[in-house]
DNA sequence: TCGTGACTTCAACGAAAGTTGAACCAAGCA
DNA sequence: TGCTTGGTTCAACTTTCGTTGAAGTCACGA
């Protein structure tokens, strides 16, 4: 989970994804989005890859990348397991402190 | 949005946000929670704090600690915006590539 | 006012991540 | 077979992050 999310993480990374939520590009379209250095769209393109959030197929010399809509599930599933909070769910905020509440000026 | 996400992305801090996402904690508590050293716990609690997920009171020697409402809906909100698709959203996967399209075996 | 407890900040170090330039594959075409 | 194009990998470098130990701040109580 930390490592998708660490892959979302970054202004570059972000703005790949953003430009695949318009649908599948190959990588000549997304350089034209995201103006970094071929080599370097490679790298955070196979970071996006290896963290699941994106696939890709080769037609001929080209190679088409899309999201992956099941890596997003998981990581939605997975955050809001763990406990954050996540649209429109509510934030509790009573206070448990068994050790230090008492002595001082509780609530 | 990235700092927001980057502070999200780090397996200590996740800890820190489900631990809070029980309620308010303060510092000692959550120091049995996540079993890292005070001060290093002291620093992630900043991360988070800078990236306006957390907020704190302090209660006479004791600091307490809960998650900032507004700090997930914005990030949210923003991830929205991004076009990153978020629970429940669908993922386009037309394919739009006018450079590459001629002369290759297009769709 | 001195000590103690709760928590934070500082300086320093090692380990990663981001970036760059060059070399490298893979597919198509002459 | 050799050239070109699209894309990736590699090696090296710089920057940043996570962690640690020591020092510092703040509040309370003797």
């Amino acid at each position: 989970m930390s490592e998708r999310l660490f892959a979302l993480a970054d202004p570059v990374r972000l703005a790949v994804v953003g430009a695949l939520a318009g649908g599948e590009r190959c990588v000549c379209v997304l350089q034209e989005q995201v103006a970094v250095a071929p080599n370097l769209l490679s790298y955070h393109l196979r970071v996006l890859r290896e963290a699941g959030l994106v696939c890709t197929t080769r037609r001929g010399r080209w190679v088409d990348y899309r999201l992956d809509p099941d890596g997003f599930a998981t990581l939605w599933r997975a955050l809001s397991g763990a406990g954050v909070p996540m649209p429109g769910e509510a934030v509790r905020s009573d206070r448990a402190c068994a050790s230090c509440d008492e002595g001082s000026a509780g609530r």
